[in-house]
DNA sequence: ACTTGGCACTCGGGAGTGCTGAGTGCCAGG
DNA sequence: CCTGGCACTCAGCACTCCCGAGTGCCAAGT
């Protein structure tokens, strides 16, 4: 249906588009790309990829422009992932490896990114649901009133403010950390669940109300409103691409946590880049925008994500490289520590 | 020099400018505001005002538009902060009430400054260096490592990782953290230099190579690199206030910390609103825009900054307003943590 | 059966033109 | 010192015109 040649010429229709911002013609096609027909075989070509939808002329007397429809084919068949240079990945790795805590880390990694790429930068924090409880500790306040720090294996660190109903003392305080640190030590936050159940068991019954308390703050961080942590990065990129009007939308979309949460999406394997181009993030305000998204991790499985966001007229195959090179190293950087 | 009436020319203008965004002329004045005179002599009051440099045409027939000279002079002596009323009082208290932790009321300031004003809002967290110390905690990680985790009497939570020279137990590192708590809690973070300079000699000597590695990392983090951490909201907002061009000079300008630092100022006074316009503000690429910001703290003395940036034609009595009673409420509210 | 040159057609966008209305500065009279 | 009147300026809009890029189609060539 599409014979080779249609696809060459759709494929340098994005090439030509997306460096030079312009519809793309007949003659300028055999020009640039050395496509060993006339431009009247191509227009006859371009029509047959018009009728199926995969590009579009902007007016009568343009040239064409890919369709979301084109930018997929694209992806999925007419190009590869380009890799980074040598020089880059260096630089990346050196980069990356000067970050002292988790959120410098984030922070460099975001900027690496949005430089790499020239788009905006997304990046989250490894996720809490997957990460495992490496300490336990509580520190009084005023009137009677606990701070609650739990520090995960990937080095995040989420505090809160617990009221304690009952009276406590020193003596109390130490005990019911013993006893958190004990059993929740090396857990993974899904588990802690089934865990905390059994705890009020475990302190003295006058301790049970103050123990409670603290428990159901440690469930209620870990599950409802703490969703996850995301960090943009770049945003001055979109001056750019010249959404012109939709500009505003975009830049609200990017601060609203949760919507970026699903720009992020869900797929699971590691190190897999997926893209998703303009309508198909059901995004209100970023139907005009791709995102070409990446898990990275310590181990085998995902911690969370990071990805890049632009107009659907964009460089997949640069993007797509250093998503996946970002991700990597960041990876590695997190499993080091 | 400038007598009553070109005074309240001046202030006319600005607030013309303000809300129509467009060059205001001789007759509108007269129409909008009820000035007892012909617009010629409004004209002639213009020709002066024009001279000494408050006001400016942007073309020939056009109207005029304030100077920063002319805005200044407007914020000085023209107008007044003005007050938020009651609803938005209560507004602004419970919507800042329901906060659970300190970058949780940080996240919620920025967002209600944002929304108030529709301008950029920027928010320090509560600065280190006036901070007190209110517990250290060390948690042993993999390889001969410790996470040092500092907690702050305003609720901020620093994490550092330190590489340990020597090999250590859990009794030793025991030991160094009853050390540390016993010596530091309730310093400010300005005097632990100080004392830190004294803990060698309070540590067994076998225990001094790592105790010293953590008391520079402690210091490393109270002074160099660490400076201050800064969140920045509403960035939508400067679509509307069309800056055409230099809106990418503006956000990049909003993604450097330090930048943003610099732009918050200096001033010591706690709730004094301070206002710096267009080029007041040396600041490449925010020459156009003003900067309305204010101290905020739990006590007496100021812990941080926050305010609002956007173009120098803004609202400033209602920015003013917005912003003094955002950062007495979020003064407030860090007060009861 | 595909490719190709030729040709008529379309239409966005830049350049040129004229008009209008808002706004000014100046001046002479109150 | 204020005011009405008057001549002048000029941005912005509407209108027209024209060019060039690009297309679709067709008939002829391989």
């Amino acid at each position: 249906m599409l014979d080779d040649r249609k696809l060459a010429v759709l494929r340098a229709i994005v090439e030509d588009y997306v460096s030079t911002n312009e519809p793309v013609g007949s003659r300028a096609l055999v020009d640039r790309h050395n496509l060993d027909v006339s431009p009247a075989t191509i227009r006859n070509d371009m029509a047959v990829l018009e009728e199926q939808g995969y590009i579009v002329q902007p007016h009568t007397s343009a040239g064409r422009i890919p369709t979301d429809k084109g930018y997929r084919l694209f992806v999925d068949r007419l190009s590869a992932v380009k890799p980074m240079s040598a020089a880059e990945r260096r630089a990346i790795e050196t980069f990356l490896a000067g970050a002292y805590d988790l959120d410098d880390v984030v922070m460099r990694t975001v900027r690496l990114l949005a430089q790499l790429t020239r788009q905006v930068a997304v990046v989250q924090y490894p996720s809490l649901s997957k990460s495992a409880i490496r300490h336990v500790e509580l520190v009084p306040l005023t009137d009677g009133r606990l701070l609650l720090v739990l520090i995960t294996d990937t080095g995040r660190v989420e505090q809160r403010v617990v009221d304690m109903p009952a009276s406590y003392d020193d003596d109390s305080i130490t005990q019911l950390r013993a006893v958190l640190n004990a059993c929740l030590d090396g857990r993974k936050l899904t588990d802690v669940a089934a865990v905390v159940a059994d705890l009020p068991e475990r302190v003295e019954p006058r301790e049970r109300p103050n123990a409670a308390a603290v428990f159901s703050v440690i469930l209620e961080t870990l599950v409802a409103r703490h969703e996850e942590k995301i960090v943009v990065g770049g945003a001055s990129n979109l001056t750019a691409a010249d959404f012109s009007q939709g500009l505003r939308e975009v830049l609200e979309a990017l601060e609203e946590q949760v919507v970026l949460m699903r720009l992020l999406g869900e797929s699971d394997e590691i190190s897999a880049v997926t893209v998703r181009i303009g309508a198909e993030n059901d995004v209100r305000g970023l139907r005009s925008t791709s995102v070409v998204a990446a898990g990275y991790g310590s181990g085998d499985r995902p911690l969370a994500k990071l990805g890049v966001v632009g107009p659907t007229r964009m460089d997949y195959p640069t993007a797509m490289g250093a998503v996946r090179a970002v991700a990597r190293y960041t990876g590695q950087i997190l499993a080091e520590s």
